[in-house]
DNA sequence: AACAGGCACGTCCCTATTTG
DNA sequence: CAAATAGGGACGTGCCTGTT
């Protein structure tokens, strides 16, 4: 009887494992979501779509599972991709109309001459982990959700923000239409962007002015159409009626565009019926208390915070530039090269960039030459490797060190990076000495190529040596606390809220002024132990060693104090000019409390560069894929896309986006949307050339005019010339005549008539001459 | 209960394009 | 040339529904 029982449990055991060892990857003929994570998860990991099926299949032999229903072509792997990435669209849709309030952030790249725009969200989000209320915000937790990259086709604010419209209009089709969001009466319009857009964040606050005031624009006529409609749904048949009566012919047809006859009675109510909410809008938003005002159309700016630092600093360098006496300027470190070695960032602000580009001395160029030699950009060149090595060795000797950093990379734009090589420098000077002059006698044909030429130049050359040094400090004092701060993750691994950096933002110039006031402080000996004073979060110093070696080398360079000095007060006046929303009663100031508690602006936009430079590293391994197909992927992956599936989205809803994608898929979108990128770029060449030709034209047009008048010899006549005679003369000798000082100087820098007839007379002079 | 027919998902087949 | 990717389009087949 037990044996019996026994055999028994041991066959019904036998076909319970038979049953569990079975995996279903499709219910009736759809792919389940299971199946579909798991196919994502493995293509994110980096497999080709054709392989994946070939994998699954491995991995189930080993698992010694059976598998029922699993052909899973590449195709169809594709097509799973692009469905992924719509679930996250439904679920970016659902999250706008669920928060408060979320900051939009942006920024733009260039990759093989074409660029490329990155849009992406932050906000207090659900966790969408199991058993968790998900409508509860307080188990909410701030989030950045990334949206896409695109081609840019134009740079053109007015195209952006069309552009931004339809991308809004994209999320909120796709959420409307998810059967589980009808069914849960979820709506959203492509307005609720714009309702629901507290705050933006770009590289530079300042540069965002006249797109502050287009988004603004827009927002406000939302606003006013929201409450006219409020406004209007509130009337009785006869007010309304009324209200529609009182709209006159000549409005409509001001408002369509057309010919009031060619307009059909529906076209023709919709349009009295817009107006009628507009003016009913306008009124009842005219009536508001400035409060409420401020309230609806509240938008505010933000800058990055690495970048603020990065452009300080460079105000900073550029002070320290302009601080030496006249001929004790730092040795000229003149580039073979200049464009190919030294490609600083190009998203950088009009005015550090010129100042880049100006700079052939001092510490910004000596350190983008030791990058260039000891961590180029390209791989395949530099010294890197050995830069490493060598440092390990000898650092391991010295001290016993054996984490050593590779050299900062200020061939690329990386935060920090310039303070960071200087502090380098000023630490480890003689071994660096000592490994480039190893590189130039180690070579087969020995001696230095010009790169290392300069480099030992600059490090030779005292004053640059006290610029070096007076950055490293700076790095030490602001820099280094200051990244700490604005980059300090939390739990979550989320940045700081850049309304919480009031204190800091306020304190920075005034900080680095008192600095400034008192620079040999810095060179005091005994200050090590007390770095409160001197470090901006008040902590000890991040690394003594570079005070330490500060101190040593001081001594021997000229004018040290006065390049601190001069770092330290350039940088405040930086600060000031990088921290307009942080303005005493500027736009953080003034945000009203009840807006401040649920904004949330993270500090820097790294995750920007990190989509864009991810973009970038996509392309490299995937050289045939798409920003498109790219952007599918990294939204589903990066959005918890995987958890809110899980959670939300039932078998209608991936039947739903399904046959969606398949729309897409088959309209040729994509294709046109390709050729348009073309045609754009024909068409800017054929304006180009248009531009070209009619400045030519110009050119020849004026330099006829100019013969024709010829040279005016009688100095009588010409001192009686006014001043617009006296510019063609001026110009005569310019384009036609060639004189070489003429050619060298312009009009405007000699504004007044008497210094510009001397100019005149002087050139005559050389003309008989 | 058997079956026809429509529907639509998954797959197949194909082309275009780019890159190493 | 092979490999990878995007995607246009057609077809087989399983599911569902309505009819007999």
């Amino acid at each position: 009887m037990q044996a019996r029982c026994a055999q028994h449990s041991l066959v019904q055991a036998q076909s319970n494992l038979k049953g569990l060892s079975v995996w279903n990857a499709n219910k009736g003929h759809i792919y389940l979501m299971e199946t579909r994570r798991l196919v994502l998860r493995i293509a994110q990991a980096g497999c080709p779509e054709s392989k994946i099926k070939d994998v699954i299949l491995s991995c189930i032999a080993v698992f010694s599972v059976n598998v029922l229903n699993l052909t899973l072509s590449a195709r169809t792997v594709g097509r799973m991709k692009k469905e992924g990435g719509y679930i996250a669209l439904i679920q970016i849709g659902r999250e706008i109309t669920m928060t408060y309030s979320f900051t939009e952030s942006s920024d733009g790249t260039s990759h093989c001459k074409i660029s490329f725009e990155y849009c992406s969200l932050s906000t207090m989000l659900p966790t969408y982990a199991p058993g968790v209320d998900d409508t509860d915000p307080a188990t909410w937790k701030p989030r950045t959700q990334f949206l896409e990259v695109e081609t840019s086709l134009s740079h053109t604010l007015e195209v952006q923000l069309d552009g931004t419209k339809m991308l809004a209009a994209k999320i909120a089709d796709a959420t409307m239409n998810a059967p589980s969001s009808i069914s849960r009466s979820i709506t959203m319009d492509w307005k609720d962007w714009f309702r629901k857009q507290l705050a933006q964040m770009a590289d530079h606050a300042a540069d965002q002015g006249r797109k502050h005031e287009l988004t603004s624009e827009l927002k406000h006529s939302i606003i006013i159409e929201d409450l006219g409609e409020q406004e209007s749904g509130a009337f009785s048949i006869a007010e309304l009626f009324d209200a529609l009566l009182a709209i006159s012919e000549e409005e409509i047809q001001k408002n369509s565009g057309k010919d009031y006859n060619d307009l059909t009675p529906l076209e023709r109510s919709t349009i009295a019926r817009s107006l009628v909410d507009a003016q009913l809008g306008e009124e009842t938003y005219n009536a508001l208390s400035d409060d409420l005002k401020a309230l609806a159309d509240f938008l505010i700016f933000g800058g990055c915070c690495s970048h603020k630092d990065m452009n300080t600093f460079k105000y900073g360098c550029k002070k320290m530039e302009g601080a030496w006496p006249e001929g004790e300027e730092p040795v000229l470190l003149a580039n073979k090269a200049n464009s190919t070695t030294i490609r600083l960032g190009e998203r950088d602000s009009t005015v550090v960039q010129a100042a880049e580009h100006a700079s052939l001395r001092g510490v910004i160029k000596a350190m983008a030459l030791l990058g260039a030699l000891f961590r180029h950009k390209d791989e395949d060149k530099g010294y890197q490797d050995k830069y490493l090595m060598f440092m390990q060795k000898e650092l391991g000797k010295l001290c016993s060190q054996k984490h050593v950093q590779r050299f900062p990379a200020t061939s690329q734009t990386r935060y920090g990076a310039y303070g960071r090589a200087a502090a380098v420098v000023t630490q480890h000077y003689t071994l660096l000495l000592q490994l480039i002059s190893i590189f130039c006698d180690g070579k087969t044909k020995a001696g230095a190529n010009h790169i290392k030429e300069s480099a030992l130049k600059a490090l030779n050359c005292p004053r640059t040596m006290a610029e070096i040094v007076a950055a490293a400090l700076y790095s030490l004092c602001i820099s280094w606390p200051y990244m700490k701060a604005v980059r300090k993750k939390d739990g979550n691994g989320m940045l700081p809220n850049l309304l919480d950096l009031v204190d800091i933002h306020h304190r920075l110039p005034s900080f680095c002024r008192a600095t400034a006031a008192n620079p040999s402080l810095l060179l005091d000996h005994n200050i090590a132990d007390s770095s409160k004073q001197l470090t901006l979060d008040g902590e000890p110093f991040h690394d003594t060693n570079v005070l330490l070696a500060a101190q040593v080398l001081a001594p021997d360079l000229p004018d040290v104090a006065k390049m601190i000095a001069a770092m330290f007060s350039g940088a405040a006046d930086g600060w000031n000019r990088f921290t307009p929303e942080f303005a005493v009663g500027g736009p953080v100031d003034s945000i009203p409390d009840e807006i401040r508690a649920k904004l949330y602006i993270p500090a820097t936009n790294d995750h920007n560069e990190g989509g864009l430079r991810s973009w970038c590293v996509h392309i490299r391994f995937h050289p045939h894929s798409t920003p498109r197909s790219f952007s599918t992927m990294e939204r589903y992956r990066r959005n918890n896309t995987e958890a809110f599936a899980a959670k939300y989205i039932t078998a209608d809803d991936v039947l739903h986006v399904m046959r969606e994608v398949r729309k897409e898929d088959a309209s040729g979108a994509n294709t046109i949307f390709r050729q348009a990128v073309v045609e754009e770029l024909e068409q800017k060449a054929i304006s180009h050339r248009e531009k070209v030709n009619l400045a030519a034209e110009k050119k020849s047009k004026k330099e006829e005019t100019l013969r024709a008048t010829g040279v005016e010899q009688n100095r009588e006549t010409i001192a009686r010339m006014t001043i617009l005679q006296l510019k063609v003369q001026f110009d005569v000798y310019k384009c036609i005549v060639k004189d070489a000082i003429i050619l060298k100087t312009t009009l405007v820098s000699i504004p007044r008539r008497a210094d510009k007839l001397q100019a005149v007379l002087a050139a005559l002079d050389r003309y008989e001459a």
